[in-house]
DNA sequence: AGCACGCCGACT
DNA sequence: GTCGGCGTGCTC
């Protein structure tokens, strides 16, 4: 017997089958998408095993040196959607694999990851009387249960626990113990408004084989939606995927699926360890979850005869993996699967991506509305408070009318929601007298400045350095911090409103694990007036005190330079928006900018997706990016910066010569050009037809794969340049 | 990705 | 004369 195998080296030089002899002693436990041991030019490495063949004594082969699964990792399914995934980003066939994974069944993950054991006893002989008291005491134990963990029995007696295994009275049974342990509350099923019921019953139809585009207001009752179609998917019999975008509420709807369906739910995302991820994984691979809720990669679940995907919050840009290869989006991975499984993928948003509600427009998705709140109340009154015309010498970056909000919704013994737009921005270090703007001397990026420990950090290397007392570029000791972080605005609202209980949540305050649910918990029971904070407070968040929304800086995300910086800000807002006013009180926002005419903030004030949708679009065909338009970013990035120049122009003119319908813009220096002490330069790709394209691209992927002084990466459809 | 092989500069 | 630099090529 010959098997066929891919070593789980990430390198496209050895993304390749290579044969090796079974001994025969393993050939009855070989099987397609297990891994084995391989000798590997000299050294010893793991592999999948992708083919099973007969020996054909062509050449002399190897024999491989063991077995590492008795169970198949990769299933047919896997093994089909990698080869498309690999045509699609040009990344390696391994690690299309690898990413479908835990990271536990990753060769030299570092420590590897256990299984966890725990034994379990059963009594099988009914028929023994106890000889000692300690021996009757646990017999009795078995009266009420089958089954009875080995510490409960071992702290009546260990000796007597013995005996009774030694006589054959009790069975140990080892099984393997999984981490979590979901704790099940009750749960408030919510009878369906008649518009939801009418998009329940629209997908479970099965009308449509197109995946669906639900554009539901906030407060419109989405996630209920959802539940219900999941529970009919159940009661067929089949499975469902439930994803989410990469942040930390997570955990709120795993609470929410487990209080209605119990432990049939596993989950999987960034809060978990790698061994609790594995324990996942086993439970959905084995068939002992039927729902699964998670980020990114829940989307490669292991899951037999799925019914129902779900994407909530499709605009998300977490839900593209755009740091390492495979570079996927995994609504394109979602979409595939559906087709696969012959079932429906709903696409869930308040404010979905251009490209979602183009293709809805054009009938490639078909469209589903949920246009009122389940509350019965309209939408939150929108107030735009014009930056421009506040006093110049003030400081502060609360004005005076939204403090006065404030003040007066604590009063009413409701709660508050500050949200402070940081986006791509952070509390930086600048020189008042020559303007100096302290960086990164590794990576060119803009040091943070930590107040807490008086050091400047970047956050991409990790380099530290203390606060210079004097700039560097002028020696004059004006320096000051200028960004706005949650701590500034903390201390604002304590010296001008010092009764109000404020809760600060950013990354600093919620990195400890466990403590994001502490807090929102907190806040829910009204232990705190106002919660100030990032991102982190923008989205899905439910809280019914909740009836004013301050949103202290609209514009940072607008001036990022980049393409969907007008999108992201009205989503950013409407999300954020959307948090005021959810239970039976109206709800108010109010947004601080210096921008109060921007389209993307004035249709935010009138709640007008598509009419921020339509004009977007103008903006977008005129420009000629997406939806009208496919991107690609061509990433080449190295030490050498004369080299890596050179090679950059090099590929640009091999793509001009090749590609007769993409326009070709750069090579141009990243925004952060050096990072790491690597120069990068990007070329950005704009076709709407190119046939030629992935084939001239892998072309000069293997021209520089031997190269280790120049790196390509190629970005399909990227989210953002960087 | 590793690792060996192989061909040119400064030293026990 | 040799140690070692890293370019090139191979791994069933």
């Amino acid at each position: 017997m010959v098997v066929g195998v891919l070593v789980q080296i990430s390198n496209s030089n050895v993304d390749k089958i290579f044969d090796y002899l079974v001994p025969s002693q393993y050939i009855s436990s070989i099987k397609v998408g297990i891994r084995v041991f391989v000798p590997f030019g000299n050294q010893k490495v793991e592999g999948f095993v992708l083919e099973i063949k007969e020996d054909e004594h062509r050449r002399q082969l190897k024999e491989i040196y063991a077995i590492v699964d008795e169970d198949i990792v990769l299933n047919e399914e896997m093994l089909e959607l990698g080869k498309k995934m690999k045509e699609e980003t040009l990344s390696t066939l391994i690690s299309t694999y690898q990413v479908m994974l835990p990271k536990a069944l990753k060769a030299k993950a570092g420590v590897r990851v256990n299984k966890k054991f725990h034994t379990f006893y059963q009594l099988i002989d009914e028929s023994y009387i106890g000889k000692s008291a300690p021996q009757k005491k646990i017999l009795e134990m078995f009266l009420e249960r089958s089954e009875i963990p080995k510490e409960e029995l071992v702290v009546v007696s260990n000796s007597a626990l013995s005996t009774l295994v030694e006589k054959n009275v009790l069975l140990p049974i080892v099984r393997e113990d999984y981490r979590l342990k979901y704790e099940v509350l009750s749960d408030d099923k919510k009878v369906l408004t008649k518009e939801q019921e009418a998009v329940v019953q629209e997908v479970i139809s099965g009308n449509y084989s197109v995946p669906y585009l639900l554009f539901g207001v906030t407060g419109s009752g989405k996630t209920e939606v959802y539940m219900h179609i999941i529970e009919d998917v159940l009661n067929r019999g089949k499975t469902a995927i439930m994803l989410v975008p990469e942040i930390s509420l997570t955990p709120q709807m795993v609470e929410q699926f487990t209080n209605r369906f119990g432990n049939q739910v596993a989950a999987l995302h960034s809060a978990l360890s790698e061994g609790e991820k594995y324990d996942e994984w086993r439970r959905i691979a084995r068939g002992e979850a039927n729902i699964v809720i998670g980020a990114r990669s829940a989307v490669f679940a292991p899951l037999k005869n799925i019914g129902i995907i779900i994407m909530d919050e499709e605009h998300s840009d977490s839900y593209k993996q755009s740091d390492k290869n495979p570079r996927y989006h995994a609504r394109d991975v979602a979409i595939w699967r559906g087709k696969y499984h012959k079932c429906p993928v709903l696409l869930g948003s308040a404010t979905p991506s251009l490209e979602s509600m183009a293709r809805a427009q054009k009938g490639v998705y078909h469209l589903l509305t949920l246009e009122n709140r389940v509350n019965g109340k309209v939408l939150p009154e929108v107030s735009i408070i014009d930056m421009n015309r506040e006093s110049k010498n003030s400081s502060s970056h609360l004005t005076s009318q939204l403090l006065e909000e404030v003040n007066h919704t604590i009063e009413r013994g409701e709660q508050v929601i500050l949200f402070l737009n940081r986006r791509g921005f952070s509390t930086f270090v600048t020189c008042k007298n020559c303007g100096e703007v302290i960086k990164c001397p590794h990576c060119d990026i803009t040091l943070t400045y930590h107040k807490s420990s008086h050091m400047l950090r970047c956050h991409y290397c990790g380099y530290a350095t203390s606060l210079p007392s004097v700039c560097p570029n002028c020696q004059n000791e004006a320096l000051s911090d200028l960004g706005v972080g949650t701590e500034k605005v903390e201390e604002e609202l304590h010296s001008l409103l010092p009764s109000a209980r404020v809760l600060r949540m950013d990354v600093d305050t919620t990195s400890r694990k466990g403590a994001h649910k502490k807090m929102i918990d907190a806040f829910r029971n009204h232990e705190y007036d106002v919660l100030l904070g990032t991102q982190i407070v923008a989205k899905g968040l439910d809280f019914p005190l909740v009836t004013l929304v301050g949103v202290i800086n609209a514009d940072t995300s607008l001036n990022i330079p980049d393409f969907r910086s007008s999108e992201n800000t009205y989503s950013l807002l409407s999300q954020v928006a959307g948090r005021s006013g959810r239970s039976s009180k109206s709800g108010k926002v109010f947004i601080q900018t210096f921008n109060p005419d921007h389209y993307a903030i004035t249709y935010v004030k009138h709640h007008d997706y598509l009419g921020f949708y339509k004009e977007e679009m103008k903006i977008r065909r005129q420009l000629g990016y997406p939806p009208y338009y496919y991107l690609c970013y061509v990433k080449i990035s190295g030490k050498d910066m004369k080299l890596l120049g050179n090679e950059a122009n090099k590929i640009k003119r091999a793509l001009e010569r090749n590609l007769k319908h993409t326009k070709i813009l750069g090579p141009t220096p990243l925004a952060i050009f050096k990072l790491n002490n690597i120069y990068r330069y990007g070329i950005i790709l704009k076709y709407k037809k190119e046939e030629e394209l992935r084939e001239i691209l892998s072309k000069i992927i293997k021209h520089y794969q031997t190269n280790i002084k120049i790196r390509i990466d190629i970005d399909f459809n990227p989210s953002h340049f960087s």
